[in-house]
DNA sequence: CAAGTAGTTGGGAATCATTGTCAAATGACC
DNA sequence: GGTCATTTGACAATGATTCCCAACTACTTG
């Protein structure tokens, strides 16, 4: 039988940092986050922790332009988002179009196994006005 | 003024291999058809050739879940993907109304100098009957 | 064709995010 | 408190990509 997960002080203390964060974040600055609240974690734990919370669902991971994986704990149910490239903040967006859209697409092509990915990148007005 | 970039055997060895491929290529896959082509190229310049091409909008990329970048020559014009996930095999297509979708969502959130990515991937059909 | 010059190459080192390793630490349960 | 499998953390290892720089070569000019 599977066993399941412990409730470990490291782990607490990587979801406390998701849930304040509002928009997405790389393992490592999570990983700094932690070592400025004083509640240090190893990096090794933090990635892990976010692996085990990505596969579980329970947070968003997505590629920044630097192939670094930002994550995020959102809402659930299939969204996209709209991400400010300065900051992070994100706005999640639901498109059902373009969902009927993609999966019309991979069939008229013979396609199986189908999934898509969808991302909308962008500067936003705090972020634009700060740079002025 | 700004030099014209040199006609290099290297530099034409890669776009000929990119002009045979139909579907995406890693760097390193490129690298390893020409050494068995007997037109070896060193890796360093395969990377610098296709970021040249890529930046000048002759080959398009994109990174795969393992966050490889592949690249592959493609028709001009702004259009999204269909990607197999076991061959590379690749149809280009157009979804109009996602542009204007994804235009307008950033534009109602106050987003500035808006991109976005969107690919889809899945299993062809030549690839799941191999499979099965 | 010869020489000059600046863009280009290659291959090995360096970078950087991420993953693997394994002994020590620690939740969960008795 | 004792037991034990899970988890942690410091460090090594990996792997794609970039950097570095001396040797090379495609163009230009005489």
């Amino acid at each position: 039988m599977v066993e399941a997960p412990r409730n470990t002080r490291q782990r607490r203390a990587v979801v406390a940092i998701l849930e304040d964060l509002d928009g997405f974040a790389s393992a490592q600055e999570i990983h700094d986050i932690l070592k400025k609240r004083g509640e240090s974690v190893g990096l090794s734990t933090v990635y892990r922790s976010l692996q085990v919370l990505a596969d579980a669902a329970e947070v968003d991971a997505l590629r920044n332009d630097d192939g670094e994986v930002l994550y995020r704990q959102c809402s659930a149910g299939h969204h996209h988002h709209l991400v400010c490239r300065s900051c992070g903040r994100t706005v999640e967006v639901e498109g059902p179009t373009v969902e009927r859209w993609a999966d019309k697409i991979a069939e008229e092509n013979g396609f199986q196994d189908v999934a898509h990915t969808l991302e909308i990148f962008g500067t936003c007005n705090s972020c634009a006005s700060a740079r002025a």
